[in-house]
DNA sequence: ACTATTTGACAAATAAACTTTACATTTAGT
DNA sequence: ACTAAATGTAAAGTTTATTTGTCAAATAGT
């Protein structure tokens, strides 16, 4: 699974940090999570849709590897 | 959160195991997911949308609860 | 160059997702 | 009513998300 978080929070010019307290996680897991170091859970993905004010799938996109 | 997986799955007219068999998890993941008893991960979520054809967020809608 | 901020990284612990197996209950067809 | 299919439920186990704490490396401002 891809995800564009830090183009998004690029875009909003906000920290790991603050983006963390937005949604209400803890730093390391959105830096891990820009890595792709692992994928975050529907509610957490359905927080950042809202904070970026777009749909999940603008953010999330499957790869063939999701799908084995 | 919540969601409208049985909904979806009654528009396309397939049992919880057939909807199973599609989205590559247990028959008993659909049921226990369909009941509210637990959130899928992301991937799942994506998963399902895919094969509904619809954007995650008409299957999965935040509820205040999730906030906290 | 110095300092502060931001980001990347790791390890240990906890919580939550998901599987498998197995059984009970409900629903629908005949 | 009988039967088969579909759904609900539960326990035990594995895997994965997430936290907390901590430190190193990179970036930016002065």
């Amino acid at each position: 699974m891809k995800n564009s978080i830090k183009v998004e929070r690029a875009k909003k010019n906000i920290t790991q940090a603050e983006l963390a307290k937005l949604a209400k996680v803890s730093r390391q897991t959105i830096n891990a999570m820009e890595l792709g170091k692992y994928v975050p859970s529907t509610v957490l993905a359905l927080r950042l849709a809202q904070i970026f004010d777009v749909e999940i799938s603008e953010i999330f996109t499957l790869e063939d590897s999701d799908w084995v």
